[in-house]
RNA sequence: GGUCCGGUAGUUCAGUUGGUUAGAAUACAUGCCUGUCACGCAUGGGGUCGCGGGUUCGAGUCCCGUCCGGACCGCCA
């Protein structure tokens, strides 16, 4: 760490520098002025080192350091001391510089928050004097950490033939999915570029032009509302392979992210299951299940009929769904708790008509919200069924929508978990969802969409099918595409994509997009694809997410380094701002009034 | 686009049916303190109660509007 201003940084010193001359430079993190001694806490990147000064030896300095306020950049040379007494909690705790000379660098404003790892200031506060949160270690670290899997995905994307390659970010609006931004054009008024949402099609031409693999770390942008967990700006890292088979992507990034987390977090993780789609949703509700603790959807059509309970009968009967999670051990759950249950299903964004409860006491009796319908006998049985013990309490909703039924006890599932604490927070559950359908439909319109987006391939199989005028048959075909899913998020979205112009065209004219708009958004791609594209197929991983995993936050803009807030906006610089009407006149732009 | 919550000292918050001089903690300043590391003790300074309008003898408090922040729904192939 040597330079010409310092000789070490404020995180190396040891027990073994003892009684070395070091130069330091650092901001003030605190001082603590016991009279007769000074102590300063001297912060950078790397650390903390305490400073230690005397009044009667160092009178000199001990009254011009008294005058320093906290972010003061100093630098002090002395020399390292043993401590008197040691602090064992900070790596640098058994040394302390004690000065011969002290050098303001620069001074501060008393800063607007405590700029330590437990801070007063709340996230728009933070947001407005990013620059400073970001001096707090734990921010720190957080940048740290992405620097390492950015530089772990490159080192082993290089070592797989993986080329960096730029895309350009002023592109054509293709508005197949979220809102594009719009970038005007000065030079032919009234029309305007968009910025990416993703490089998809320019990485699939790349594919064209021969250059096999691809990989680019890059920012992409979406117009949508936002979320804690959402930017409008993100960074992905976006790759593509010629001449693979799923399985060929699969196991590229599935190696990449072993070697990241063991690189990074020096995490082993085991090798990834791949869990089709439709098992998913079956046993999770999801298509990103958590798979830290257990806890399936178990489906009880079968064993809940032949009673006089008619909401259940008529459920069976028209093949609606009846099915319920095992929670492991809550059978002493009261009676506030199951109402808060009840409540949680019943919110509007879930629509639970009701939550049915069995609990399965430890003196073997049996408790339930449908004692009235069901004996002991019957219920006895249903508990067996669903793999239910003493102790346990199981947990039923039911519904005509099969994914709505499946949909709310994953919500249930996970809402359990986090509130009995099953999940362990030291594991990892990493793996690959696999087999998505290539359309979906909406269960409650009808309406027949893609899944992922237009571009997955379907699997060979089915491709016949993909001809046929009967939605049925359509949705029997899977696509070739996959997602990576950590600890309940989806991290990697990925698929083998169409490289013939005519399963392309098909897909588009399925999805309801006439031939001049085809021509017209996607035209150029089809163009290429006429002239020799090769199977190619790859993925996407979203590194924001992926970092805050790793880094153990709950929010993007913990780990990104001057993020935005919900509403879009930057507090730091205060974008969007408004620009003077000479510029947008330039521009051929008009506000509305 | 919708629903809800919030905006009071540098910061985080409290502030009773509308009623004297708007409080606490922390931060800051000054002094004291022989090893602190959330140091301790004492004293002190610090407020356009987001902004605009209204009701009222009187508004931090009630009403309307507006701006900003947050949570959630829609949206996010």
């Amino acid at each position: 760490m040597q330079t010409s201003l310092r000789t070490h940084n404020c995180g190396e010193l040891r027990l073994e520098h003892a009684n070395q001359e070091a130069s330091l430079c650092g901001w003030v993190q605190k001082t603590r002025d016991l009279g007769y001694i000074l102590f300063i806490d001297l912060r950078d990147r790397y650390g903390i080192t305490q400073i230690s000064i005397k009044s009667d030896d160092q009178k000199d300095i001990y009254d011009k350091a008294r005058k320093l306020g906290r972010e003061f950049v100093v630098n002090f040379k002395g020399k390292v001391m043993e401590r008197e007494s040691k602090n064992l909690n900070i790596p640098t705790g058994e040394v302390e510089l004690v000065p011969t000379s002290m050098e303001v660098m620069n001074e501060a404003e008393l800063p607007p928050f405590l700029i330590e790892d437990e801070t007063d200031g709340l996230e728009d506060l933070r947001m407005e004097y990013r620059y400073l949160d970001l001096r707090r270690p734990k921010m720190t670290h957080n940048f740290v950490m992405r620097s390492q899997v950015m530089m772990a995905t490159r080192e082993y994307l290089n070592k797989e033939s993986f080329m960096e390659i730029e895309t350009p970010f002023l592109i054509k609006s293709t508005p197949e999915g979220a809102r594009d931004f719009l970038v005007p054009s000065r030079l032919h008024h009234g029309t305007f570029y968009a910025l990416p949402q993703s490089p998809q099609i320019m990485k699939q031409l790349l594919m064209v032009a021969g250059m096999d693999r691809y990989f680019q770390i890059v920012k992409c942008f979406r117009d949508e509302d936002f979320r804690g967990d959402r930017q409008p700006e993100f960074t992905q890292i976006d790759c593509e392979m010629s001449f693979v088979k799923q399985d060929d992507v699969l196991n590229m990034f599935e190696g990449m992210t072993k070697h990241i987390f063991k690189s990074v977090i020096n995490v082993e993780l085991p090798d990834f299951i791949r869990m089709p789609y439709k098992d998913a949703i079956k046993y999770y509700g999801t298509d990103k299940p958590d798979l830290r603790f257990d806890c399936k959807i178990v489906d009880l059509n079968e064993a809940m009929g032949g009673t006089e309970f008619k909401v259940f009968n008529n459920l069976i009967e028209n093949d609606g769904l009846i099915a319920g999670i095992v929670a492991k051990g809550c059978a002493s759950y009261t009676r506030k708790k199951l109402d808060a249950l009840t409540n949680f299903v019943k919110e509007p964004h879930l629509g639970a008509s009701g939550l049915v409860y069995v609990k399965f006491n430890e003196d073997g009796t049996v408790k339930s919200s449908i004692d009235k319908f069901y004996s002991q006998e019957q219920l006895l049985k249903i508990g067996e069924f669903a793999g239910a013990e003493k102790g346990d309490l199981l947990l039923i909703v039911a519904d005509q929508l099969h994914g709505k039924t499946r949909k709310i006890l994953g919500q249930l599932r996970l809402h359990m978990g986090r509130q009995e604490a099953w999940i362990d927070e030291d594991k990892w559950s990493v793996f690959w969802v696999v087999d998505f359908p290539l359309f979906e439909e909406d269960e409650e319109s009808g309406k027949l969409t893609f899944a992922h987006h237009p571009f997955c391939m379907p699997d060979e199989e089915n491709l016949k099918h993909l001809y046929s005028d009967d939605p049925e048959d359509l949705k029997k075909v899977a696509a070739q595409s996959y997602d990576m899913v950590i600890n309940g998020n989806e991290i990697v979205s990925g698929s083998i994509r169409v490289h013939d112009p005519e399963i392309q065209t098909r897909i588009f004219d399925i999805l309801g997009l006439s031939k001049e708009d085809q021509d017209a958004k996607f035209g150029f791609m089809l163009k290429a694809f006429q002239y020799g594209a090769p199977p190619h197929g790859g993925c996407a991983f979203g590194l924001d997410r992926f970092v805050m995993l790793m880094a153990g936050e709950s929010s993007i803009r913990d780990v990104i380094a001057f993020p935005k807030t919900a509403g879009g906006r930057d507090l730091m610089m205060d974008a969007p701002a408004s620009v003077p009407e000479d510029n947008l006149g330039e521009l051929g732009i008009g506000l509305k009034k």
